[in-house]
Parts: structure tokens; C-alpha cells; sequence
DNA sequence: TCTCATCCGGACAAGGTGTTCGGTATTGCA
DNA sequence: TGCAATACCGAACACCTTGTCCGGATGAGA
């Protein structure tokens, strides 16, 4: 869990593990990996794995916090700080995309349809949980009951996940801020129309 | 894969070891169940299981494929056939929400959050594929790109797709309508406005 | 230089997978 | 009803993967 380490060999190590689960994964996808794989092209020994990590959804995982997002660091916050910086609908998720243009492969990795289903799980979650405050914020009028409220943030959550999915695993000739633009402009009278605004 | 048969004992052993396996994944989750689990359950021989099946991930195939909801159906045939019978944007795929409300355990188990990520996996693209040709037949007009019509398509697949997980996995004290047209509200105008009716 | 943490690597048990085979029971069909 | 074909059983088997343990070697940092 704790990645802050002084001592070099032991970073050396977790580097070397979580360089060989990116490639491995991109190259045959996660549920087709066994430790061993990772052992040997990380040239690591088979205990000295277990002395770092639980497991290899284990070290997934930290390969993902190592990560931090931008829009994961922002629902573990306390507050929802979605609104501000930009008028339109879900503006904030544009950094999202922008960074995973720039971090293709390991979005890819981590993200994309062959990646680790831990992973997988783990994200609807705090993404609607995002989308949710925002549309909160910024419909304060609204008079909705929860139930519907939470059906639109998984519905508009769902669906910029799925699409960061699929962008991340073809080669479609967009543009981060092009697939977000997308998006946006897909769900932004809808939810004005929804909500009433 | 052929599930047609005569014989009684292959249609017997087959029933039972679907049903142990539905009801398995429904309390445990899918990747919690070892073949011996489903065996016990169904009190079959190991040997015949493998007779019938290559492994858990097929008996779960043969199952996702025995339901054959109207949606997966529509996506084999050759046709695009969605745009007619109701002049709403998607009002085909409101049957699909209507029939997981009255199979609701079949549907949980199989799409579902602890589905067999087989099946989930396997969901986007068909999906993808009907809402996509019922967006051509729908605006026929419209001259953008190939790229982002699919975007577009993947974007509106994969928020029904989760919104419909959601529902199933929560006790959401919504019906099937209700939550389709919460969906079908949220994209309908978005839609409009980007394909430029 | 010295102490300590880390790494190695081989061995191990445990658990799951998929196959084989001879014997038994049930079925469909004539 | 009788019979040949087929399906089922269950136990044994080899195989793979996982996670743990150990003593000894090696490298880090003070």
C-alpha cells in the first residue's frame, strides 16, 4: 500500500513488477497474466513478490492509485467542486480525457476493455458519485426524488465511461477533447431538458 | 452449444446444472463459484459436466444465449429494424427494459456487477451495433463522420447498459418504464441537437 | 566497516481444472 | 416388451497456479 519507500532496492522492485503488469496486460490482457509471467519479465523472485504485494489484482491496484486521476482524486475528496472552472455540463471530466490522451497506454491498460475487472468494478462508482454532485450544483432547483437523480448520474456516468472504454481501445483518429466534446454535446440538452434548467 | 435434444437425461442434466449455476452467481457472484460448487449443487459427476460443457464461462454462455432477450436477437439478424413501431428516439430497446423487470433474477445474474465478465464483456457491441443502425435509419440526413457516429452509438449503448446494471443490481423501487424513460429523456434531445433534427 | 533489511530460489501444500475409463442405469426405438 | 445405444457415475490422474516458508547471499545506508 505504502509506494513511499527510501530504500532504492525496494522501489526498484515495485517499479520493475508494475512495468512488467502494464506490458503484460496490454500485450494479452489482465485475466490471461499469472504472477509467474510477471515474475519472469520482471527477472523477480517468486517471495519477494508476496513480500510486497498481496496478490496480482493487489498490485493492480496500486498500479491505479499510483495513477490518481484527476477525477478519481476528486471524488475521494470530501467536497463536490465539480461546478466551478467552466460553465458548461461536466466540463470538469474534460481534464479526464485530455490526461488519458496523454497517458494512452496506461489508460489503456487499466481502463480499457481488457483490463483488470477488479478494476473494472471499481470504477462506475466513484464516477457517478462525481456526476451526481455536479448535476446536483448545478440544478439546485430541481424536484426530483433520489431514485431518478441516481439513475441520470449512473446514466451519464455509463456513458462516458463506456466511451472512454471503447476510444481507449480502438485506434479512432479523435482527439481527447473531440471524444469529450462528443459527450458533452450528446447529454447536455437532455439533462437541461431532465432537470428542467 | 446445440441445446435441442431429444434425450430426456441430457435435458435434465443441462437444466439442473444451468439452474445451480444461476443460482450460485446470485449468491455469491460469478467468480466465486468453482465448477465442484455448481456440481454439488446440481448433484451431477464431474465427468458429465465436461461432457456437455468445456468449461464454467460456456455453461454460462449457454445460458446467456438461451434467453435471447429481443435485443440480442435483433443485432444477429441482418437487418436494423428499430426504428419502427413508436416514433421515440430507441422506444425498441424499452422492451429489453420490460422484459429484465420480469426476469429480474435471470437478468441480475447475467448482467448484473457480478455477471460473468465473459457476458459483460460481450454485451457492448452488439448493443452498440442496434443503437448505431437505429441512429442511421433515424437521421439519414446526417453527414458527420463514420468515427463519430460510432462514438456517438457507443456513448448511448453503454449508458443504457450501465443504467440498466444499476437498476438490476440495486433495489430501486422503480419499474422497468420508468427507469427506460429516464434514459431515453436524458438522450433523446442531446441526440436531436448533435445529429441535427 | 558494520548492521540490518531486502532479495533469492527452491521446496512445499493446497486447491482448482480438465481428462480418462470401466461399470451402471436410463432412454428411444423397433 | 426387448435391445442397442447413449448418457451418467465416480474415482483416479496429471497438470497448473497460488501463496508460504526457509536459510543463505547480497546490497543499502549510517
Amino acid at each position: 500500500m505504502a509506494e513511499a519507500t527510501t530504500d532504492r532496492r525496494v522501489r526498484r522492485t515495485r517499479q520493475l513488477l508494475r512495468d512488467a503488469l502494464m506490458e503484460l496486460t496490454l500485450e494479452r490482457g489482465y485475466d490471461r497474466i499469472t504472477v509467474q509471467d510477471i515474475l519472469d519479465r520482471a527477472d523477480i523472485g517468486r517471495s519477494t513478490f508476496y513480500s510486497h504485494y498481496r496478490d496480482k489484482d493487489d498490485l493492480m491496484v496500486s498500479e491505479f492509485e499510483a495513477l490518481h486521476p484527476a477525477w478519481i482524486v476528486q471524488t475521494g475528496g470530501p467536497g463536490p467542486l465539480s461546478t466551478e472552472g467552466g460553465g458548461l455540463l461536466l466540463e470538469p471530466l474534460r481534464s479526464a480525457f485530455q490526461d488519458a490522451e496523454v497517458n494512452r497506454r496506461r489508460y489503456k491498460a487499466l481502463v480499457g476493455r481488457h483490463a483488470s475487472e477488479t478494476i473494472r468494478r471499481l470504477l462506475p462508482e466513484p464516477l457517478t458519485n462525481l456526476v451526481r454532485e455536479h448535476l446536483r450544483a448545478r440544478y439546485p432547483d430541481w424536484q426530483g426524488d433520489d431514485q431518478s437523480l441516481e439513475a441520470a448520474a449512473r446514466f451519464i456516468a455509463s456513458a462516458f465511461l463506456g466511451t472512454l472504454t471503447w476510444w481507449l481501445d480502438t485506434d479512432a483518429p479523435l482527439s481527447g477533447d473531440q471524444v469529450f466534446d462528443i459527450c458533452q454535446g450528446l447529454v447536455v440538452q437532455g439533462a437541461n431538458t431532465f432537470f428542467g434548467a
